[in-house]
Order: structure tokens, then sequence, then C-alpha cells
DNA sequence: ACAGGCAGTCAACTTTTTCTGACTAATTGA
DNA sequence: TCAATTAGTCAGAAAAAGTTGACTGCCTGT
């Protein structure tokens, strides 16, 4: 996706916009919502999509902070990815994307 | 954009997110949030954007009913584009995007 | 020891999106 | 009449995003 300068092109809700658009990222946001949520679990939910486009799609989520990825020490050991901080502070908003849409 | 049926894979804000999403959208929908927008204008205002790509995202936004298309009678005879009133509903949302991202 | 789940990566291919440049067609000002 | 402006369209090329399938490496249960 090639952020980080960009320009900015003077639209600061491009930034917000982009970093929530892509086929499986909504759906990724909105399962993450509800629970923690892990890879392969992603794969089997979201019907069609590949290991690729979830991997990059959890990658670039976290690097624009909007998730964070943690490693679970308990006994099978895997790995969780939750809403950031700024993830969270989206949920509103993405609640309203719904009832729009809805 | 390939749209209508596609099965909204159960995510009901994606398609909000989707119909502001792609490279320009977001600029178009925020000039036309302050005024009424013209193809020539947008073309010079978003630097590095294609004639085509105004057009397709024009047609898209219209089809989708966030833009209405205006033929405007007066001496020169122009075109203008307008939010129609779900565009209009969209606005706070999109303020919102821009504080965050802010 | 072996199978299966988890969490990926990699290369090759296809699909979708965007850009480039040429072209159309009506209107207007010099 | 000629050039410019407005509002596009079209074909072809390039770039970006997504899919497929193979492969890795760790851990756990049998």
């Amino acid at each position: 996706m090639e952020n980080g300068s960009e320009a900015q092109s003077q639209c600061p809700a491009e930034s917000l916009l982009k970093q929530l658009s892509g086929k499986w990222k909504p759906q990724i946001f909105r399962s993450a919502l509800k629970q923690p949520v892990r890879f392969n679990a992603l794969l089997r939910e979201l019907e069609g999509a590949s290991k690729q486009a979830i991997a990059s799609a959890l990658k670039e989520m976290e690097e624009q902070d909007l998730i964070r990825k943690t490693i679970i020490n308990e006994k099978p050991l895997h790995i969780e990815y939750t809403l950031s901080e700024k993830g969270r502070s989206v949920i509103p908003i993405f609640k309203q994307l719904e009832n729009l849409a809805g």
C-alpha cells in the first residue's frame, strides 16, 4: 500500500477511509469489534478470502495502528488480533456507517 | 465495480465504505461538500487524476446516489455535481473521520 | 513417529483499478 | 474562422489488489 509520505493530498479523511478499504478489511474490523480474532478463524469465517489477503490486511491494519497483534502464552500458544485504541475510536463511525447502509 | 447483487457478505458498512473508496472519491466528496463541483474544475484541482478516473468516480458516485448531476442552462451551459440527500447524510460521518485522522 | 492445527511466506497468475494519449462534439470569444 | 473551454469516450498499457497452491516451522495429541 506504500504509505507513509504520500503528501496526504489535503484530504485528511482519505487516510482513514483507505485504512478501512479493501476487500476484507471491513469484515475483519467488524469481527475484531466483537472479540479478539485469530488468523485461521478469519480464514474460515471470511469465505473466499485467501491467506495472503488476510495476512496483508492484518499487517496493514497493524501498521496503521487499527489493530494490535498479541502472542498469547497459553497452553497451545496462539496469536490474537485486537482493536487498538485508535481502532476502538473508529467503532462509533463504523456503527453509523452500518446504520446508514442498513 | 460490479455492484448490485454481491451477497453483501453480512457486513453492511462495507457497502458505504466501498462507495467512498478509491483513489479520488474522498477528495471529490470533500470538494462537493463545500460547493457544487464541475468536471474540469476537478481535473485541475486533483493533481495527478486522469479524466477517466474522475469520470468513472463521478459516474459511480452518481449511480450510488451520493451525488447528483445537473445540467445548468445558463449562458455557457455547463454541468454541476452536487451532493444528494444520501450524500449529505454522510457528511457528519466524513467530518468525524477527518477529526480522527487529523 | 506421524497427523493435524496454527500462523504464516512465496511465486505465479488473474482481476480490478488507474493512467496515458488520442479522439469527439458542442459552445464561445477574438 | 480559429482557438479554447467544457465534458466527456475509447483503447491500450501499467500498476495495484487478490487468488491459488505449494511450502515452512512450531506445537500438540495419539
